[in-house]
DNA sequence: AGCACGCCGACT
DNA sequence: GTCGGCGTGCTC
């Protein structure tokens, strides 16, 4: 009998073993099949296919093997370097392979939504008939015996310049309607016919994709960075460079040389840029750059608009791919460079199964590939700089920005001599207040930033101390006053605003801690001539409100822009003098091992976007930890400073880079039942012969509740993560009632 | 993840 | 007496 692997779309599942029928050619690997699990009648993906009877395996499934029950693609769909890159990520980060596979299939592939798998857009077009073609040829006027009306001959004229035929929608913009057109079908003298057509997701039009980009002069730092690159890029081999570079260094421009070039000496170029607002604007840059052959793969697209682009990839009509962590499995040919721009960001990371890195993969992928991997950053994550720093990594540094333009001077403000001076409910301090108005008067622009959403982060009642907690999570609500409701904001449960204490009917409830729409109000209260936005998750649920926000302050039409991690990454606004940091550690309070990274990661990108104009900019940090090393290394932009003193704290507590870490979370009905569940995992773990890792826990998760259920974590620490991970999965395998409530975390980027 | 099978409360 | 709650187990 010849057997078949498949991978189904099924989380937690290897691939399974089917027949082909007789008579039924073997499938190609990649190619997708219909196969029944179960009472269920599944997509999935053929894996293995050697076309030979193997009556070994045959027997081992004693008899339980099913048929394939319908082959969808005499050709491989999926190809097999992506294949072979989802094999890699199922192994490496724990997850099924089905799962791995159905990340890198294009949407709609599977055809879930019912029916077949679709589908591209196809439009009817009006042709004319060689009787047509004839008609209007001779047609001066009269028309003779047809009797055409205006509308008719209009159509005949249009479609005799166009032999190809005219899309009906195009006909009907010009006035002609679908009761001239089916007069002319009828009458024998044009066709339908349904078209394909792609969606174009470039909302820009193809207008400003042709347009030619102004030419730019690269500073001698960055000619020698190109060079650099550029030479290991010649080398056709598997390499991976680390691409410092301080905020406004003009690494983009590299990646468009660089990437020119691989793509003239015949290779195709990955880009991979992290999930915010401005991927369309770099996807934008290239297109201009590289005109249509370039495809772009992010969250932002419709499935159609995926589907097109992803096919498109496939075919071979693109060899530059612009997008987020999951275009990493593009199924793009002969790669000789991926780039991944802002490494260092915790978007790369799913949150959700498969939970991997795109970073991490896309290096896979360029190993796989043979490829240049160029990893970008200001502020490098720990793992890639300690990786240039023992040479796996090659280092391109950039210290200078572009037109030798400064670097924002920072000003800490110490918000504890703040409080005694001012009290304790001030939010915004005197020196930021003075620089604002400053600012303001010159017409220039600010930045504040908050890393916190809403108006107040609890209600507290004065009389019997109680909060205002979530009933699924354990959290306190958040009081969001333009909606007038706390809301939680992870399970997104929302209640209205009690007047009395919920607990005691006492009246003296109090609003603890402020978010972004309290520094909103604020200013606006102290500056009610300025045009004040707002930028966070609330301000911009509709789609395409941010961009149009930051249209707006590109524009000049808003002068202080408030808002969340959002507003610091990656924009260029050239008249932005000032950055104000309202409480630069959010965030350090938590029990995250990654928590000073970040902080100072955040501060330093927000830092970077004053002065990018001629103006010299001002960054301004209000903190309650003024002595923090992350605070005061952003502050002096000392990433090799920031660097060093982390990496000591990472080592004494052993954990990443210093170590792998693995995080594995149990969930349960009560706190008691995930820490049994936990328990009893950490003891099977415990109890292997000499294991070459440590395990930590159990232990209650930080958010030992989350949308009402109870979670316990565990850690695996260790330097070889196969073995954790086998480990690990061991443990699992003997327990499937508990297997099915952990999460399995692999380099995880928060332990919360 | 589905989906079936299976064993206990409120309904025609 | 059933309809249906979701606990647990399986899917080649």
């Amino acid at each position: 009998m010849r057997l078949v692997r498949v991978a189904v779309p099924v989380p937690a599942l290897d691939s399974l073993t089917y027949c082909l029928p007789d008579g039924v050619a073997v499938p190609p690997i990649g190619a997708r099949v219909l196969v029944p699990l179960g009472s269920r009648v599944l997509t999935g993906c053929v894996v293995e296919a050697d076309g030979q009877e193997d009556d070994d395996r045959e027997r081992e499934y004693a008899g339980r093997v099913k048929p394939v029950l319908q082959i969808l693609d005499s050709e491989s769909f999926l190809p097999d370097d992506v294949i072979r890159l989802a094999t890699w990520v199922a192994d490496y980060y724990a997850c099924g392979i089905g799962e791995a596979l159905a990340t890198a299939m294009p949407p709609l592939a599977t055809g879930k939504r019912g029916g077949p798998a679709p589908s591209f857009r196809t439009v009817r077009v009006a042709r004319l008939t060689a009787q047509g073609l004839d008609v209007a040829a001779r047609d001066d006027g009269g028309s003779g015996d047809l009797r055409l009306g205006v509308r008719q001959r209009e159509a005949l004229a249009l479609l005799t310049a166009a032999p190809e035929g005219l899309e009906t929608a195009r006909l009907a913009s010009s006035g002609i309607g679908p009761q001239a057109l089916t007069r002319l079908s009828g009458l024998g003298l044009l066709t339908f016919t349904r078209r394909q057509v792609e969606r174009d997701p470039f909302q820009a039009g193809s207008s400003s994709c042709t347009a030619p980009r102004p030419e730019v002069v690269l500073t001698p730092e960055q000619e020698s960075a190109v060079e650099r690159l550029r030479s290991l890029a010649a080398q056709n081999i598997f390499q991976t460079a680390l691409l410092h570079g301080v905020t406004g260094s003009g690494k983009t421009e590299i990646y468009l040389r660089l990437a020119s070039e691989v793509r003239s000496a015949g290779r195709g170029v990955l880009v991979l840029v992290p999930e915010i607002a401005l991927t369309p604007a770099v996807a934008q840059t290239f297109r201009s750059a590289f005109g249509e052959r370039v495809a772009i793969q992010h969250s932002g697209l419709s499935d159609g608009e995926r589907h097109d682009q992803w096919h498109r990839i496939r075919r071979g009509d693109v060899d530059v791919v612009v997008g987020t962590r999951s275009a990493v499995f593009a199924p793009l040919r002969g790669i000789g460079l991926v780039i991944v721009d802002e490494e260092h960001d915790g978007s790369y990371k799913q949150e959700e199964s498969p939970r991997y890195n795109g970073r991490d993969v896309a290096v896979m992928r360029a190993r796989q590939a043979g490829a240049l991997a160029v990893l970008g950053s200001a502020t490098p994550s720990m793992e890639s700089y300690q990786n240039a720093q023992n040479s796996r990594y090659a280092l391109v540094t950039l210290d200078r920005r572009v037109l030798d333009r400064p670097l924002a001077e920072v000003r800490i403000v110490d918000m504890r001599e703040e409080y005694e001076t001012s009290g304790p409910d001030v939010v915004l301090s005197g020196v930021l207040c003075e620089a604002m108005r400053e600012r303001l008067e010159r017409g220039e622009q600010a930045i504040v930033l908050l890393n916190r959403r809403g108006f107040a982060s609890s209600v507290f009642c004065r009389q019997c101390t109680a909060t205002l907690d979530c009933p699924n999570c354990s959290v306190s609500l958040t009081v969001h006053r333009a909606a007038n409701r706390a809301r939680c904001h992870y399970c997104n449960h929302s209640s209205p605003l009690p007047k009395a204490c919920i607990n005691c009917s006492g009246p003296y409830i109090e609003l603890v801690g402020f978010g972004t729409e309290r520094v909103e109000a604020e200013i606006r209260l102290k500056f009610p001539a300025a045009r004040v936005a707002r930028v966070d998750r609330d301000t911009i649920r509709k789609r395409g409100a941010i961009s149009a926000l930051l249209g707006r302050f590109a524009a000049r039409e808003i002068d202080v822009l408030v808002g969340t991690q959002m507003i610091a990454k990656g924009h260029d606004f050239p008249r932005v003098t000032l950055v104000g940091v309202i409480s630069a550690d959010v965030g350090l309070g938590l029990a995250d091992f990654r928590a000073s990274e970040r902080t100072f990661q955040l501060l330093t990108q927000v830092a970077g976007r004053a002065g990018r104009g001629e103006i010299r900019g001002e960054a301004i940090v209000q903190t309650l930890f003024p002595n923090h090393y992350s605070i005061q290394h952003a502050c002096r932009q000392d990433y090799a400073g920031f660097f060093q003193q982390e990496l000591k704290f990472r080592q004494a507590m052993r954990y990443p880079p210093a170590l792998a870490l693995i995080n594995a979370v149990v969930k349960g009905r009560t706190q008691h039942g995930a820490l049994r569940d936990a328990g009893e995992l950490v003891q099977a773990l415990r109890a292997g012969t000499s294991q070459p890792y440590r395990v930590l826990g159990p232990a209650p998760a930080a958010l030992s509740r989350l949308k009402g259920e109870h979670r316990a974590q565990f850690f695996l620490k260790g330097t070889h993560r196969g073995a954790m991970r086998q480990a690990l999965l061991a443990a699992l395998s003997t327990r499937p009632e508990i297997r099915r409530r952990t999460i399995v975390d692999v380099d995880p980027m928060s332990v919360l």
